[in-house]
DNA sequence: CCACTAACGCAGCGATCGGTGCGATAATTT
DNA sequence: AAATTATCGCACCGATCGCTGCGTTAGTGG
């Protein structure tokens, strides 16, 4: 996928562009089928002409790949409670939360129907977070879980539910699901 | 792939309509990106005029919801080897082994994009066919785990890898997470 | 302040997509 | 076997999509 920060040349134009073609395109997917997200549409709607687009992002997929990215990155904090279970609870709810709108999951069903790569896009640092919050309880002492296994479940049933299930998974059930992986893990350790 | 005769006119001439179309458009996606999945491109793939499979689909988000539904639907058995471990780890096994043709999630991840429905097509029976095999041990008399968390934990890593990660869950993976959800539900009933 | 050049807008061009009216074909019924 | 009707193929038509030279605008460095 295209890396959006590295624009040779950042001043405020290219910088408006690229936001006002990113909220045009969330804005489009929020309303229309995504395959209504063609790139005429998209200049349309940002007000920008579509040469613009055609040639900064070439097809609609690289496009939808780099305002994922752009949205699933920076967008959840990474929360310092001084536990283990209470950084992933805080966490796991943000991130519950956030899929819960819906303009959200458009975004993120398009994404990953744009190419086998929309899915990591989707994912952000995610992983990153995840692993940073068992890391740090590692260096405090506590015997954590792998970061892998937290991986599997936590993300995979939120992230399962989101896509796969009609209703979206609440902030509290996320809540819940993190009570339970860490006595599971305790218990089989 | 079962054909679904649910037809008005089952007589040969629409099955076999319908089953080249299907076939063309699990063709298409295995070679080309999804944006490419174009009616009369399916149509020409298929041998059928694109009119055709405008009247019969309309668009191509349905025609892809019928394919996918046809396709994750009767595609696994319900294994029945006397024990809810051992019918859960063949059964997931097969349903990951499933999940290992890039096809197979190239058809997935168009779904999903395709719209708010399109991941529960991708799910077919999966529910279904993991609440009888727990229903079938409940009235065996074991004591069983909760088919929702049984969906959370073995049906949501196992997807959660198929969509979001790069590497594909193998069907041994598949298996030792059979064995942690029933240990760590044994340990916490 | 001025040259330089990346980024953008404009006009326009094939190509193809989605859709419709009408006749032909084949499955089903009587 | 004849009638009926669902289904398909053909020809065709706007609309629009993806894309390309070319001139213009506006950030950037000297």
């Amino acid at each position: 996928m295209v890396d959006a920060p590295a624009q040779v040349r950042p001043g405020g134009r290219s910088a408006k562009v690229r936001a006002a073609v990113h909220h045009a395109v969330a804005q489009l997917l929020a309303e229309e089928p995504a395959e209504a997200l063609t790139i005429p549409a998209v200049a349309a709607r940002a007000g920008v002409h579509p040469t613009t687009v055609y040639r900064r992002w070439g097809s609609a997929a690289q496009l939808l790949g780099d305002v994922a990215t752009s949205r699933f990155s920076g967008d959840v904090v990474v929360p310092d409670t001084g536990t283990l279970a209470g950084d992933l609870e805080r966490w796991l709810g943000d991130v519950a939360t956030d899929l819960t709108d819906p303009d959200t999951l458009a975004l993120m069903r398009a994404t990953i129907g744009s190419g086998p790569e929309g899915g990591c896009a989707c994912i952000g640092d995610r992983h990153e977070q995840l692993s940073a919050m068992i890391e740090r309880e590692r260096s405090r002492g506590g015997r954590t879980p792998e970061v892998e296994s937290a991986v599997d479940f936590l993300l995979g049933p939120l992230y399962y539910r989101a896509i796969f299930s009609a209703q979206p998974a609440s902030s509290d059930w996320a809540r819940e699901l993190v009570a339970t992986f860490l006595a599971a893990s305790e218990a089989l350790a």
